[in-house]
DNA sequence: TTGTACGCGTTATCAG
DNA sequence: CTGATAACGCGTACAA
């Protein structure tokens, strides 16, 4: 059923049919009711691929994401596509895999499969990185993080801040010795998460310690404490490694340090002992992302947002944890 | 830059240009040389959008899950997207959150989107959804589960046997009174656990019972638990809520208890006590059923798949555990 | 082997 | 306000 069959039947043009598809004004109530009647009786569906050959637009967003997997990025996703639905879009998801190759390539894809708009969450933002998404000339919103050389939307948690609310958590419970478990150098989130931890440190006129783990598996974090003698308390960049880490603490009855990390997975609150965490409103990440996207789309202006986040304390930072 | 500018500056026609690209038979090596030339110099794209309109293809997949956050369904999008990604096609990621209604509501986008082949994992098959799915035109794979009803291709996993196999692992240990955690009725794959564990206990010849959680949640899970009053072992119809469940038999004191469940989720290695579980090739599944849509979608038969496990033994189901 | 001409189903333009 | 008609960019009969 096509636009010519609505037209033969309701008796007009396939131009009428058209406006009134599209709620054009310059239409008499008379015909606009006709063709109306015949669009109910026959269901018609406009053919998308021709909509799109003609408008030049897909209606698809291109969301790229280090590692669809963990939750916090199936609650942004969540975030993106109830907005985007409402709308009329669909979004084609990839995994970068925390990969600036891998990341290149599917941007590739997203530009040869014409993408009206594009959600990315980068890892590293190398100088050179910058300059390529700089030069991208689909509608791009950078999720994350916000970087003064970049040209483009963003939206950004609080990485900083909340790290330093953790040091200075701990710093309140008595913590002096707060090593900071970090994530591979090469990830622009966990530069942040460790700059707020070197920043609240320095403030607390404290000896900052980093340790690096090689990936962001829950055994990194796991492996990365042997390395550690002497602590008061751990500052993880993140649950995942946090689970890791606690793991070990306890296999090596050392309940008397402390520990938390950032993300507040779902599965934080249930193992035991039960981990201390920041929370992001990642779902509402999503959500802005979304809807900045459109709004670029739609000729709005470059703009940046950043959201709040909240500690959630737990069994990790009690003494003698269980 | 379209075929007419490349046909122009190779001096052929553009019915050449395309019989480039498409690789078809019929043109001379001269030619081929002379539009390859062109098309490498500028970096010539074809409009998809128009190629669509002609061929009647999108290139695009729909993939609706019922949640897809859990790591069972990253590991499958993984598997999907890889294979399908080698072809050329994209997939439109959906979350049906298990609701049915929501499912057919992007069974229908996906249908408005005119994607070219559907992968589904449902979760309820009432006669009536299995109805409605029979009656999709697009080429569709339906995944976790095979019905006979079903006039699809099928990829599932072995879910009762699985459960079977955990009963008899407990039973091997010396438990005779097993306990069944189970999904809501409302989940196909919840029912299968539940069918193959009540098949172990006939043939064990002991007592079944089953409590059903109210959700798939880590915290249903926990609740759930105060339900049971003596027990030699639970078997938890997934990963998730036995975590939930884990955490109470902790802060119970009930250590006696072992307890095991199925999806092998990472974070499953890495509680204390550390998760007996049963492990599914999700990532294979994913695989298999990309494979299928592709091979539907260029006529092959119905066929139906059926994947294997692996039974992974951990502290909870050792006496005593931690 | 090569090129011409038309069709895919919309939206946009321009007379009437 | 309405209806022809021309794009949109590609594939493909069909003719040469």
């Amino acid at each position: 059923m096509k636009m010519d069959d609505i037209a033969r039947l309701a008796g007009v043009s396939k131009a009428s049919v058209s406006r009134v598809l599209n709620n054009k004004p310059n239409i008499s109530d008379a015909l606009r009711k006709k063709v109306e009647a015949v669009l109910k009786t026959y269901d018609y569906q406009p053919n998308l691929m021709a909509q799109a050959l003609n408008t030049n637009q897909t209606k698809l967003i291109g969301v790229l994401l280090p590692a669809i997997g963990l939750d916090i990025f199936s609650d942004i996703v969540h975030g993106i596509s109830d907005i985007l639905r409402e709308q009329g879009y669909e979004l084609i998801l990839a995994d970068s895999k925390g990969d600036i190759e891998q990341a290149r390539k599917y941007l590739e894809i997203f530009r040869s499969k014409q993408v009206d708009g594009i959600i990315y969450f980068p890892t590293l933002l190398s100088p050179d990185h910058i300059d390529y998404i700089n030069q991208i000339k689909i509608p791009t919103i950078i999720l994350g993080q916000c970087h003064n050389g970049l040209k483009k939307s963003s939206v950004a948690f609080s990485d900083i801040e909340a790290s330093k609310e953790i040091v200075n958590y701990f710093h309140s419970l008595g913590c002096e010795k707060i090593i900071h478990i970090a994530m591979p150098k090469n990830h622009a989130i966990g530069e942040l998460r460790e700059h707020g931890y070197r920043e609240a440190m320095k403030d607390l006129k404290l000896d900052p310690r980093v340790i690096y783990v090689s990936d962001l598996s829950y055994d990194s974090g796991y492996a990365i404490c042997q390395k550690i003698i002497e602590a008061d308390a751990i500052f993880v960049a993140m649950d995942r490694l946090a689970i890791g880490a606690l793991r070990y603490l306890i296999e090596n009855n050392r309940k008397d340090i402390l520990i938390a990390g950032i993300d507040n997975m779902e599965v934080s609150s249930m193992i035991s002992p039960s981990l201390t965490s920041i929370d992001f409103d990642y779902y509402q990440g999503g959500q802005s992302s979304g809807q900045m996207v459109l709004e670029l789309i739609r000729g709005h202006d470059v703009v940046s947002k950043q959201l709040s986040y909240q500690l959630i304390e737990r069994e990790s930072t009690r003494r003698q944890h269980v």
